[in-house]
DNA sequence: GGGTGCATGTAATGGGTTACATGATTCT
DNA sequence: AGAATCATGTAACCCATTACATGCACCC
């Protein structure tokens, strides 16, 4: 909801080009599906916190410009003022990881090795992001922040990669040890080959 | 609902601690509530994956304790066999930094600050459930992806903690420049002091 | 001819939190 | 006296994703 405030504050723009730009400013750490988009605009104009004005197109759906008004600005002043309280982020693969002993290491190596490179291609995305911000757009007073928050989830990446290179260690060692045989406190048979 | 499973794999027990158990191990990385937990459990009783039997206590309410079954096992390692979904987390914090120009840098200051200390909070909560894991809990096979997850949540808060510090400077420059007059991107004459 | 991109929207569905209701006990 | 803890559960509500529907244009 106020994602859309916020960014109609920097640009006027359409319901479908509100869907790209918050995947590739704000995706990485908040999204807004279509589903949301569109009735959360006609909402936002119900209440006289942004107009619409629409632009018609040769051999295209019409678009919908909505910009920001007095009244909407205030609003977005009104809940950046509201300090943020913090997430309860949910995280299925620590979760995975948590019930481990259930379920042979090989496949929680699996996962962890998955969760690595996804890491690595966003770290490359957001370094590139941050390049790219600082070449062309530096004299936006905006940018400062949003090297911020870039930075945020460069240092995020680079802490689970680390991280990842720890535990696949330790994993590596305890897929090791129920292969070589002698396991823990009693014997278990290795049937596996 | 995997959770209640994976958690009375380990042990029988009643939703009230299901309840308290999801707050204390996974707390960090995974929620739960009441509104949820005994609407799940008896979809999973119902469902054959738990049975529950009930033990009277005197002056206080009856405790439905819940134990997994051989098919609850069975789901549990068959849903353990996904390979977790990467999840699209929620950053209040961040998109009101993001959104930082259209608000007195004083403000966000205090957010920043505000989340370093939670984050220091919750890393001695880690640190401490650490080092009670390695003390008491080692012998069990647990223990292991118990601590991995733990280590997950400290290299979180302590790369959260440096970039916090980082993008406080930050900030503090720019409140200054605020505060200094002479405000676009050239000269900044420090007022701090 | 079939997929992809532009561009809008609605409806079904699911997931989850919050609030409510009950009732005894123990702590402050 | 009042709050908190134990212990269960239901109902209202909110939020969000997914799927569906439309329709033209462009590319392979």
């Amino acid at each position: 909801m106020e994602v859309l405030l916020g960014l109609l504050a920097i640009e006027p723009m359409s319901g479908y080009d509100l869907g790209l730009n918050i995947r590739a400013s704000v995706g990485h750490f908040w999204n807004e599906s279509y589903g949301q988009i569109y009735p959360n605009l006609k909402r936002l104009a119900a209440g006289g916190l942004v107009t619409s004005r629409t632009e018609r197109q040769k051999h295209k759906p019409d678009r919908h410009i909505y910009s920001i008004t007095r009244k909407g600005r205030e609003r977005l002043a009104k809940w950046l003022a509201i300090p943020p309280q913090p997430e309860i982020p949910r995280n299925e693969l620590l979760l995975k990881l948590f019930f481990g002993e259930q379920v042979p290491a090989e496949i929680l190596i699996e996962y962890v090795e998955q969760m690595a490179e996804e890491n690595r291609a966003v770290l490359k995305l957001l370094e590139r992001a941050e390049r790219e911000v600082i070449d062309k757009n530096e004299r936006y007073p905006g940018a400062t922040y949003w090297r911020m928050a870039a930075h945020f989830g460069q240092m995020e990446m680079r802490a689970h990669l680390l991280w990842a290179e720890e535990t696949l260690a330790e994993l590596h060692k305890v897929a090791g040890r129920v292969r070589g045989g002698s396991t823990a406190h009693k014997e278990k048979r290795h049937a596996d080959k």
